[in-house]
DNA sequence: CTGTTAGCGCATTCAT
DNA sequence: ATGAATGCGCTAACAG
């Protein structure tokens, strides 16, 4: 019977002793057999078999100029599925470039995304994709991040000029807003995030735009920004629906937003209440929009497009040239009618 | 102006010189100041920020014995937000004990698993989590591993004796088709993954029992079993509502059937076609499913959850008793009817 | 309390 | 084509 825990990882070293050779021999072979003998390659090779080897990463990165391999991510909420697709997009890029990616959780919070900006870095990651918290930007800045080369996605740092995948998220909520507008609403709510994310502000300059454009005040008692989860989003609809002059149609400025407006819509249906069913504008998809008992327009996006966007942005700055400033990219929306 | 790339990571040695100490002093510091004097850790502490130092964990994790306090976790599907959910779940519970979790996407597909393996070994993760593809062990039997431990999510893998965290497929599955069958249903269909993953069987296999032990026969000619994705599910259901004799009731086994299935009634019933509206059970709970236009029963389990209780597995494992067997835990599922 | 020495696993450089 | 020496950044173990 063996120990418990198995035994220790085998070293170059032990597969080289094994093969009969020098680790120099070994550690050649497992870099492609440059200048190797084939006889001896296949006696490193048997070994590396027969022992179970690993080529040990960390050491192999710790000498200078070698690159981790790793790339660094760290989103906001891994729980939203839209999240999920984007961290697949990355992963997928990344993958294709021979890279891992290490992910992390910020959670929108400021304190959390540092320390994992910190670690990310502590283990010399070859690069970082960020959908950042916003607040400052002080750990990001590019003295702070040494060689590191940082994407933001999805969203802006102020003060931080650096490669950049953004949504159009001004032109998309501007579009869905007068979509409703067309369709004859003007009692049209807002529900989003806090203006201080920066996604929350663009989508409801769009929807303000729309509105004023056309001459419809923006009447704050049916505007809720504060909302970050689906609960709080259903206390938000509700509260808006429960007014005297409720809204008949609202904007939602994130899968979040819609998913809690809809379930309180969706209660109210059940419950055989008369009241008025809003229509919705959904900026993010979700599935089965299209089975909803009212009707919802998507701004849609490609979540995974957006996530390989970043990756593709930030292994060209890795890869290819180093010295081209900043780009941002902005990806299109497109608007799918009920 | 500084090089394209900013300057080199400082190490250690250059934050000693800074605060006039040895690399040792400095270290200690980092470590958390145990038997260095005050005045001292201020100067190491005050040069670190000075030239934002950050400490290499990979040449820290390159002594025996030190763990490089990452988590690598393998999922066959990061797009389905089940999968994201419980990423998350180990995320966080990683997070609370101080680790990264390093993340990569199967995509059900073997070679691709036992890369992603090695290389996880390769970056000396302390324990591994997996929701395996299945096929053959031979990449994860503890000698391969050598002392990193392993935990399976979701599925198990023949001959292979390891932690594991299950749900309740088989009593999930049963009693959700017995809730049908009570409803006075008789022609049940199944959608579900093909009988090689794991889940795919014991769901089958619950559905099986169910129509058994009430006489109901199964036919085969509403039982498909070929689905991974959305638009293979859809294709799926049309097919088997385009019968003759067409299923009143569908048991889909997870949440991508359920989906496909639900978007192709969703579009007979746009286009008004007269045909039967099956009723749907479904493994995996999803957004809004109290909304739509047929009755959904949800087999309801915690992705995240489960993916909390895999860490826990592990971090007792790694940071407890080493010597206990193998355990495994199988979570169980509510179903929550219409 | 502080510093020196040594070595973790690997690959570059320089011999042979 | 092969091997020996060396050092990457860090920290136990030992000395002072």
């Amino acid at each position: 019977m063996s120990t418990s825990r198995g035994a220790r990882q085998p070293t170059i070293k032990e597969v080289a002793r094994l093969a009969g050779v020098s680790p120099m021999t070994a550690s050649r072979t497992l870099a492609g057999g440059r200048n190797v003998r084939p006889d001896l390659q296949e006696r490193v090779l048997a070994a590396v078999r027969e022992l179970g080897y690993y080529r040990n990463e960390n050491a192999r990165s710790l000498r200078p100029g070698q690159p981790s391999g790793l790339i660094g991510i760290a989103i906001t909420n891994l729980a939203n599925p839209y999240y999920g697709n984007f961290a697949l997009g990355v992963e997928e890029v990344a993958a294709e470039h021979g890279r891992r990616i290490i992910l992390g959780n910020t959670g929108e919070d400021d304190a959390r995304e540092r320390q994992l900006v910190s670690d990310f870095i502590g283990r010399q990651v070859d690069g970082l994709i960020l959908v950042p918290v916003s607040g400052d930007a002080a750990h990001l800045k590019p003295e702070r991040l040494g060689e590191v080369p940082l994407v933001l996605a999805s969203r802006r740092v102020p003060g931080l000029d650096v490669d950049t995948v953004l949504l159009d998220d001004v032109g998309g909520a501007y579009r869905g807003t007068v979509s409703l507008l067309d369709a004859g609403h003007t009692r049209i709510g807002f529900l989003g995030n806090r203006s201080s994310v920066f996604t929350g502000e663009r989508r409801f300059r769009g929807y303000e735009q729309a509105m004023t454009e056309r001459g419809v005040p923006v009447d704050p008692a049916i505007v809720a920004r504060d909302q970050q989860d689906v609960a709080a989003a259903s206390l938000a609809a509700k509260a808006m629906l429960d007014r005297d002059e409720p809204p008949t149609a609202i904007f939602s400025a994130n899968n979040r937003n819609t998913i809690g407006a809809l379930r309180e819509i969706g209660r109210r249906i059940r419950e055989g209440r008369s009241g008025p069913r809003p229509a919705i504008v959904s900026f993010d998809d979700f599935e089965l929009s299209e089975l909803m008992p009212v009707p919802v327009t998507v701004i849609d996006h490609d979540a995974r497009l957006l996530g390989r966007e970043a990756a593709t942005l930030l292994f060209s700055r890795l890869d290819e040239d180093v010295a081209v400033p900043a780009r941002t990219v902005e990806l299109p929306v497109s608007i799918e009618y009920p």
